[in-house]
DNA sequence: TTCAATAGTTCGGAATATCAGAACTATTGA
DNA sequence: TCAATAGTTCTGATATTCCGAACTATTGAA
């Protein structure tokens, strides 16, 4: 288990970020970490949009996530806490997270 | 050579924009077609960001353009004619695009 | 201290997607 | 009719993704 690997601000790129979310799953889990008002743990997300999220595929989700430079994630304990990096990237690309999400929900409450 | 398929403004997806915007290539395309003013022949991109795309490449990344519901393509004579399909994709996503667009233009400037 | 439980990670193989060269199709102008 | 131009499709090599199984790390008992 290699330690964490969060990449630097100046790292992350736009690409990174848009593969990252243009997974429906992912996208959800980033949504959910952002709207959950605390850093939320990964099992949290063991059922995404009503499906079960297989936990191997679950960590590798975060993983895409974390390498993206979306979220930071910091273990606690036996956990792991995950927080989105929003207030970086908005320095980076503004308004361009904020844009997504809107999407996210829009499409989230079209469907 | 089968007739180009575009989707309706109401099949277009955010994960199928992001997916095809995730590519750097495909960005570098999409933001040339909308900067042009006019639209664009495919040709028109031979070489992207100081990289030569192979034709058949270079077709597949219009098509996953097209299939994205990102651009329009007519066949006008011996070329195809492509246009951002921006002002539809607005009333869909609002933001979105421009808050992408401005993204890529940002990182390609810090470079 | 040892053991079991919990939370994630890594490994491995099957399914899938991407890239680019070669061959193909469609349109136009000699 | 033919050659030239602009894209598309086919094909095989390469790279990703998914998920079950095995693994690692931390904690809280017994």
């Amino acid at each position: 288990m290699r330690p964490l690997a969060h990449p630097a601000l100046e790292d992350i790129t736009l690409a990174g970020i848009l593969h990252a979310l243009a997974d429906e799953t992912r996208a959800a889990i980033f949504v959910g970490i952002l709207g959950g008002g605390c850093a939320q743990r990964c099992a949290a997300f063991a059922t995404v949009s009503e499906r079960t999220v297989p936990k191997s595929t679950l960590s590798q989700h975060f993983r895409a996530l974390r390498e993206a430079g979306l979220i930071r994630s910091e273990r606690q304990g036996v956990e792991m806490l995950n927080s989105a990096r929003c207030a970086e990237i908005e320095t980076r690309f503004p308004g361009l997270l904020p844009a997504i999400v809107a999407a996210v929900l829009a499409q989230a409450k079209a469907a």
